[in-house]
DNA sequence: TCCTCTTTGTTAAAAAATAATCAAATATAT
DNA sequence: ATATATTTGATTATTTTTTAACAAAGAGGA
């Protein structure tokens, strides 16, 4: 399968594991690498790699191979972790809050600007800073603040509706984490869903068949 | 890629939403349902549905369809769903106590049997039942409780040393959330890493090269 | 009961992804 | 300055995955 601009989805799986290692690199003072002892650490081919990194350009250099940082700052740009796309949090349950506190936006590409949830009890509440606000003044807030993107941290019933409000909205990317499987039909929209509990039920069948 | 039963990674990671998606018709009423149709209502093919689930046997029938309780059931076998498998859950912060208490660990094939953290101060505190235990009594803990599975929401330093512990205590899975990539040599050892912030890194690219 | 229509499981074809190969470019050592 | 070692980016081959096609089985209606 592959995106808009012809690249395969399994490429661009691949690019944050590469950032991360090439990070984990740099923190250890190592400048420059081959894609053969990379390959060797991340466990995959060194042809694999190259052809991965070709799909955007020349990075390395022949003799040489890659120089750490800059191939690092350029998977970034690639990825736009240099953008701070406003994000909202929906939800602030247990997995809503863990959310917001656990992860560390900036460097990823967002900033987190809004946290709600339908809970009146919770308003107000500050998480990370923000307060928790109302579900009945996403609308306004949105108005005003236009998040591009959602993070959902709600129940599957709830996905539905709070998704297409956040499209009319304006937002152009969700965070699923709510049980329900969030299939836009726009383009334009996009979506990376985190299901738990999907990946739970994996490590089960590995175990069970190990 | 395939497993040591030669049936194809894919396949697998797409059975927990077949799982997902049945069950929804499940509590709708439906009782039974053509490939066409599912494939339909799951974006893909009808093909690839039947081919994923003849690697496990044929479930259906010429001219019915599946039958939708019998063919969920079947799968969830093959996940190995029905299992109890006696987790622990390593690390209490932010995120280790939303996945103790937002995860539905039964029907999933596991039961969390334990909670720890490396804070004294944490010691005793209640999550979902569980007292939080300090990190010291992790090793007495297993041989008694033989733990066959263990959730790290720790930091990426810890990681590498507390696996290590953790197999020599006979642990066979590891649900991953740590940055640090589990990349266990043994192949009887199960590793699911949950990367959250490569997740978030995908959305990012997503995002901006819609 | 018989006929038609549906739908599976299987086999074959097509597409995609991965791995191997190699000429050209560059680093590094002598 | 030259020769040798590396190592890339691109091309080609191989493997894997996905899709299409179709005969055989059964459902459902006349």
């Amino acid at each position: 399968m592959t995106n808009s601009q012809g690249i395969s989805e399994l490429v661009i799986n691949r690019l944050p594991r590469y950032h991360r290692f090439l990070g984990e690199l740099l923190s250890k003072g190592v400048q420059r690498i081959s894609s053969r002892e990379l390959s060797e650490k991340m466990g995959l081919t060194a042809s694999q790699i190259r052809q991965d990194l070709n799909c955007f350009g020349g990075f390395g250099q022949q003799g040489y191979g890659y120089h750490i940082e800059q191939l690092r700052n350029e998977i970034g740009n690639i990825l736009g972790l240099n953008k701070s796309n406003r994000a909202i949090l929906i939800g602030a349950g247990n997995l809503g809050r863990a959310i917001a506190s656990h992860m560390n936006f900036e460097g990823k590409g967002f900033r987190l600007i809004g946290i709600f949830d339908k809970k009146e009890a919770l308003k107000g509440q500050i998480i990370k800073g923000l307060p928790i606000r109302h579900i009945d003044d996403l609308d306004e807030f949105c108005r005003e603040n236009l998040p591009v993107c959602a993070i959902l941290c709600i129940p599957q019933n709830d996905a539905y509706e709070i998704c297409n409000a956040l499209i009319h909205l304006g937002v152009k990317g969700f965070w699923n984490f709510s049980h329900y499987d969030l299939a836009v039909n726009h383009p334009e929209i996009a979506v990376e869903n985190v299901h738990l509990g999907d990946s739970l039920m994996k490590l089960s069948y590995k175990i069970k068949n190990d």
